[in-house]
RNA sequence: GGGGGCGUAGCUCAAUUGGUUAGAGCGCUGCCCUGUCACGGCAGAGGUUACGGGUUCGAGCCCCGCCGCUCCCGCCA
C-alpha cells in the first residue's frame, strides 16, 4: 500500500504516529513562511503542514509549486493543532500532519473549472462537466450518488438472494423484436446482412428462464432503447429486473414492498409503511389525470359532466352531449397567476389535443372569467360545492372525451403544483415519499391512425383471467394483469403476470394484434414452442434502478447518478462516441453507408 | 420530427436594452506574507461575445442560418 490511513480517518488517537496519505491537493494556504495544504481522497480530506524550519528547501518548494488536484503522497507525524486552531467544519479537524516527504505523483494542469467549492462547481455548464466527468465525479454530490448506487445494488441482491432469487445474466446480443421501442442493431460478419440488437429488456429470456425451472429469476439488467432523451431517460439504462413462477399479482406486490423498505433503510434510514395503496387505472385517471399520480397534493380532478349537461356554454354542454366530460381543478391560491401563466398553461392544455383552457379566477370576492357568464346560478353552486372554492382560487376546466379531459387537466395540475411550490404556497417535504401501485390497466389501447389494437404493456400480458372471453368481442373492456409501481409522480417500475398459455399467447398475438402467423412464428415462435413443453404460471417486474437512485439522491436527472452518461443526443462529450469507423471496418461487415449529404 | 431556454475571459456572471477602449468575482502568472482552512495583500496577463451571413453610420444586443448543451411534446411494446 501507498498510505497508512485514508484522508478522514486520523484522529487525536493517531497524534505522535508517522503516517502516510494519498491523494489530491484540495486547496493550498501558502502564507509564505508556513503552507497548509489539505489532501482530499474519497473518504474526506485532512491538512498537512510544510514548516521550512523543519524542512529541506527544496521539499517546501515542491509544496509552493504544487497546483489544486494534483495528486500526492506525503509522510509525516500527526500532531494536535495549536490551541484555537481547530477545525469544526471537517472530522480530522483536531489533528494535523507535520509533512517530512512529499512525493508528487501528477501535477495536475490548471483545472477547466473549479471543483473545490461546492457551490460554484454544481453551476459549471453541464456541457463542460461532461467532457471532464472525471472532475465532475471527484465532486462530493456526484461522489455521494455514485456510492449509494453500489450500496442499493448490493442491498438489493442481498434482497433477492434471501427470498431465494437467482442472480441470472442474460444475453446483451440479442435478436430484432421490432415491437416497441427502436433499437440498436449490430451487424454480424459472420452471415452479412443479419443483425444482432441489444435488448430493450431482458423480457423474452427471463420468461425462458421461468419455462427453464429457474423459478426466481433476478438481473441489475442493462437495457438499450434507441428513442429520444429526457432528464429520466438514457440510451442506456439499468433495470432491477425480476421474475418469478407460481405466483400471483399479490406476490410481487409483496415483494417489491419488502425490496423497496430494504432500500429505504439502507439509504435513507427512513421507514416506509407497507403495503402500499392500490388505485385502479381508471380512479388514477379520473382523480389525478395519470397513471403515475404525484398524491403528495391533492389539486384533484372533479368530474361536472352531470353538471353541465345541457349548458348553455356549449364547449362544456357540448362536450356532454357527444359522449364527452367535463372536469375541473381548484388550484388554490393560484389567483395570482400571471398572463404568462395562463398563456403557458393553455399552451399546455393545447399540445394534449386541448381547444382552449376554461378558467376562472376568484378575485375581490368575484368570479372572473369569460365563461362565468354563460353559467348558471345551479352551476355555479356545484363548482362552489365540489371545488370548495375560496378567495384566490383558480379554476381550471377541461371538457372532451373521458381519457384526453382527464389527461389535459392532469398535465394543468402538475404545472400549477410547480407555480404554486415557486411560490412558496405549496411546500412538500423532501423526505416525503407517497408509494403506490396503479392495477387494473386496459390491456389493449387502440390506435386511431394505424386502426388496430396494441398493447398497453406488452403482449405477453396476460389479461385478467375472467376477461379473457371478452378479447375478441368487447377488446377495450379487457383488463391485463398488469401494475406499476409509483412515487412521488414517477413510475418507478411496472410488470406484469405474463400468459403461460400458448393458444392464448397465439390469440393475442395474430387475433387481436393482427400480427400475421408467418411473423408470429419468425419473430416469438421460439416462445410460443417454449410454452408448449410446460410452461409454468409466472409474472415480474422490472424497477428502473437509474431512477430509483435519482428518487433516493433527490436529484431529477439521472445522469447525475449514472458515471458516463450522455448527452440529449446520445453522446458521449468525453469519448467523443459516437464516431465514424474506417472503411476497412465496414469492408469486414459488409456495409455501404449511404448518408445524406448536408446542404 | 416539433416547441421553449441558454451560449460573453479557463469558470460563474454583468454590460444602463443599438453607441467610446466589453467589466466583476473566482481561477491563472509574478511578487509579499509563519497558523491558515473559500487565507490575505499588491501587480499583471487573459476576449474571433459558439460559428456563418445580413440589417445599420455603428451589433454582444436586431434578423436569417448553423452548431452545441438543456427542458418539454411526439416517441419510450
Amino acid at each position: 500500500m501507498k498510505r497508512t490511513h485514508h484522508c478522514n480517518e486520523l484522529r487525536p488517537a493517531h497524534i505522535g504516529q508517522t503516517v502516510t496519505l494519498c491523494g489530491w491537493v484540495h486547496s493550498r494556504r501558502d502564507l509564505g513562511g508556513v503552507i497548509f495544504i489539505d489532501i482530499r481522497d474519497r473518504e474526506g480530506r485532512t491538512q498537512t503542514v510544510f514548516d521550512p524550519s523543519d524542512l529541506p528547501k527544496e521539499v517546501f518548494d515542491r509544496a509552493a509549486a504544487l497546483r489544486s488536484e494534483s495528486v500526492v503522497r506525503v509522510t509525516g507525524r500527526v500532531r494536535s493543532r495549536p490551541e484555537g486552531t481547530n477545525n469544526a467544519k471537517i472530522p480530522t479537524g483536531e489533528i494535523e500532519v507535520m509533512v517530512r516527504e512529499l512525493e508528487v505523483l501528477n501535477l495536475a494542469d490548471p483545472l477547466p473549472f473549479q471543483i473545490d467549492d461546492p457551490e460554484t462547481a454544481s453551476r459549471v455548464n453541464e456541457e463542460l462537466r461532461l467532457k471532464y466527468r472525471f472532475l465532475d465525479l471527484r465532486r462530493p454530490e456526484l461522489a455521494r450518488n455514485i456510492r449509494l448506487r453500489s450500496k442499493v445494488a448490493i442491498v438489493t441482491r442481498q434482497f433477492m438472494d434471501e427470498q431465494g432469487f437467482l442472480e441470472v445474466e442474460t444475453p446483451i446480443l440479442f435478436k430484432s423484436t421490432p415491437e416497441g421501442a427502436r433499437e440498436f442493431l449490430v451487424p454480424n460478419r459472420r452471415d452479412p446482412g443479419t443483425f444482432y440488437a441489444l435488448p430493450q429488456s431482458p423480457q423474452q429470456f427471463k420468461q425462458i428462464l421461468m419455462v427453464g425451472g429457474i423459478e426466481r429469476y433476478y438481473q441489475i439488467a442493462r437495457c438499450f432503447r434507441d428513442e429520444d432523451q429526457r432528464a429520466d431517460r438514457q440510451l442506456e439504462f439499468t433495470q432491477i429486473d425480476i421474475e418469478m413462477s407460481f405466483i400471483e399479482r399479490e406476490d410481487i406486490y409483496a415483494l417489491i414492498e419488502g425490496l423497496l423498505k430494504r432500500i429505504w433503510k439502507t439509504a435513507l434510514d427512513q421507514d416506509i409503511a407497507t403495503p402500499f395503496k392500490r388505485m385502479p387505472f381508471v380512479e388514477a385517471m379520473s382523480r389525478y389525470g395519470m397513471d403515475k399520480p404525484d398524491t403528495r397534493f391533492s389539486m384533484e380532478l372533479a368530474d361536472f359532466t352531470e353538471e353541465f349537461c345541457g349548458s348553455q356554454f356549449k364547449v362544456f354542454g357540448g362536450a356532454v352531449a357527444a359522449g364527452g366530460v367535463v372536469k375541473a381543478i381548484n388550484a388554490k391560491g393560484l389567483a395570482c397567476a400571471t398572463q404568462g401563466q395562463i398563456e403557458s398553461m393553455t399552451e399546455l392544455a393545447k399540445s394534449f389535443g386541448a381547444k382552449g383552457l376554461a378558467f376562472i379566477k376568484v378575485e375581490n370576492g368575484e368570479w372572473k372569467s369569460p365563461i362565468v357568464r354563460f353559467l348558471t346560478d345551479a352551476e355555479k353552486a356545484a363548482l362552489q360545492t365540489k371545488l370548495a372554492i375560496e378567495e384566490g382560487d383558480l379554476i381550471l376546466f377541461a371538457a372532451g372525451e373521458w381519457l384526453a379531459a382527464c389527461e389535459i387537466l392532469g398535465r394543468i395540475r402538475l404545472y400549477a403544483a410547480e407555480v404554486l411550490k415557486a411560490a412558496g404556497k405549496l411546500v412538500i417535504p423532501a423526505d416525503r415519499f407517497d408509494f403506490l401501485w396503479v392495477v387494473d390497466f386496459p390491456l389493449l389501447s387502440f390506435d386511431k391512425e394505424q386502426n388496430r389494437w396494441y398493447s398497453s404493456h406488452h403482449p405477453f400480458t396476460a389479461p385478467v383471467a375472467e376477461d379473457i372471453p371478452l378479447l375478441k368481442t368487447e377488446t377495450r373492456k379487457v383488463r391485463g394483469q398488469h401494475y406499476d409501481v409509483v412515487v412521488n409522480g414517477v413510475e418507478l417500475g411496472g410488470g406484469s403476470i405474463r400468459i403461460h398459455q400458448p393458444d392464448v399467447q397465439k390469440t393475442v398475438f395474430e387475433e387481436v394484434l393482427q400480427i400475421p402467423p408467418d411473423e408470429t412464428k419468425l419473430r416469438f415462435g421460439y416462445m410460443l414452442e417454449a410454452f408448449r413443453y410446460g410452461a409454468p404460471p409466472h409474472g415480474g417486474i422490472a424497477l428502473g434502478f437509474d431512477r430509483l437512485i435519482a428518487i433516493l439522491c433527490n436529484t431529477p436527472s439521472i445522469r447525475d447518478v449514472i458515471a458516463f452518461p450522455k448527452t440529449a443526443k446520445g453522446t458521449d462529450l468525453m469519448t467523443d462516441a459516437p464516431a465514424p469507423v474506417p472503411a476497412k471496418q465496414l469492408r469486414e461487415l459488409y456495409l455501404e453507408l449511404k448518408v445524406p449529404k448536408k446542404e
